[in-house]
DNA sequence: GTCTATAGATTGATAGAC
DNA sequence: GTCTATCAATCTATAGAC
């Protein structure tokens, strides 16, 4: 097995220490912005001297957009094959379950997301203008074929998915003040479970939808582990 | 009229410069976060020596907590005084309304806000503890009876509140998403008022309550004045 | 009240020994 | 691949002339 080659497992050190950095560097973005963060924050954090992040990644920017790049990854998969065949009902409640999921599994994700777009998008506009918005146009077409054919209310998609994109992603956001007012320490899965439902049943209702009976979702995720699973 | 009294309108410069001095604040703590803002740039934008903002405000934090103090007197203002004998549909249409009006003419307020609290809330903790909790009680007191009463559906206050707080604010924390996926440079009068309709058409109705009438708005700010009207 | 000059700490990034 | 030492630039804040 272990035979007498040079290099014992080539690039698993590097793969290895880029993890550890991007997931330092993740919660460091979140706390102090891109401007805000120090170098030194993130090489502390990782438990590793400044000149390793730089041997590592370069910069700062190329270890900013890193970080980016892999929330967009998470963001793409949401709602991918959906056709007008399918129920509306159905498509709508599983979006907002699963959006809900990941503002519990990847709550940092989504705030560094939300401050990057807050402060005018200065690394992603392009992202939001090709990938985002291909995305966006490929649901609203099958929305907009549900609304022809009387299966729901004539609500605009694009608003509607923006609905739903802040009402989920809210709980993740502003995490720090939902918390607070419901005088609680972190969410559990119950609270998950019944903000889904909840969600589900507004919107669906205000679309003119018949709410569906409690799903118990398959897959759980579980909370925080952000970057890197 | 003008007597030689030595000061003639006092106060009144300070005022002036505080004023400018808050709003070139604003944008910069908007853009780069509270660390990732520097001194130098507030007083590029206001026009200043550096040395003029630290003799206003002794320093960058005191600097930053009167524009957050500026900020939270606008939201406590939102839906100031209603009881339950007020009817559910237009106290809900009507705060939604406020909150949309609020992210049209002060989006900069909204973003800083959002910013605050999606890094940890590290500087207003205590006023979400205390102000915003007692605000929040007030209403859902209110709620809660409209739901005994079979007013409505009973959905949870607070996730109620949160709801309309998320999809109104979406529109001025997100603007950049909002606008690029929309292929539009900014907004316009005509938007808010589709917006406010199709909020208040889903929610009220996912309430399970009647969808009023469209009501021209008494009162319509301008957009972008934010800090300093 | 205004503004220049500057102190003292921290920043992003690199050189070079190990 | 690791890490110390260091540079030039920039940071917050202040002293003090006007």
């Amino acid at each position: 097995m272990t035979t007498t080659t040079k290099k014992y497992k080539p690039g698993k050190i590097r793969e290895r220490n880029e993890e550890i950095i991007l997931k330092a560097a993740e919660q460091e973005f979140v706390l102090h912005g891109f401007k805000g963060t120090s170098v030194q924050a993130i090489a502390d954090r990782a438990g590793l001297p400044k000149a390793n992040i730089h041997y590592y990644f370069k910069n700062k920017n190329n270890l900013y957009r890193a970080v980016l790049e892999y929330i967009t990854q998470l963001w793409n998969e949401v709602l991918s094959g959906i056709s007008e065949d399918d129920d509306p009902a159905t498509v709508l409640h599983e979006f907002i379950r699963t959006k809900v999921e990941l503002s519990y599994s990847h709550p940092r994700a989504s705030k560094l997301f939300a401050m990057e777009i807050i402060q005018g998008a200065p690394h992603i506009r392009e992202y939001i203008r090709s990938d985002m918005r291909k995305w966006v146009r490929s649901k609203t077409k099958v929305f907009d074929a549900w609304i022809e054919s009387g299966k729901m209310d004539p609500i605009d998609p694009v608003h509607l998915i923006f609905m739903i994109w802040s009402t989920t992603q809210h709980y993740a956001d502003f995490e720090t003040q939902v918390l607070t007012l419901m005088n609680r320490a972190e969410y559990e899965r119950e609270d998950i479970d019944r903000i889904t439902q909840m969600l589900s049943h507004i919107i669906l209702k205000g679309c003119g939808l018949e709410v569906p009976e409690l799903t118990k979702p398959e897959v759980q995720l579980e909370p925080t582990p952000d970057l890197v699973e």
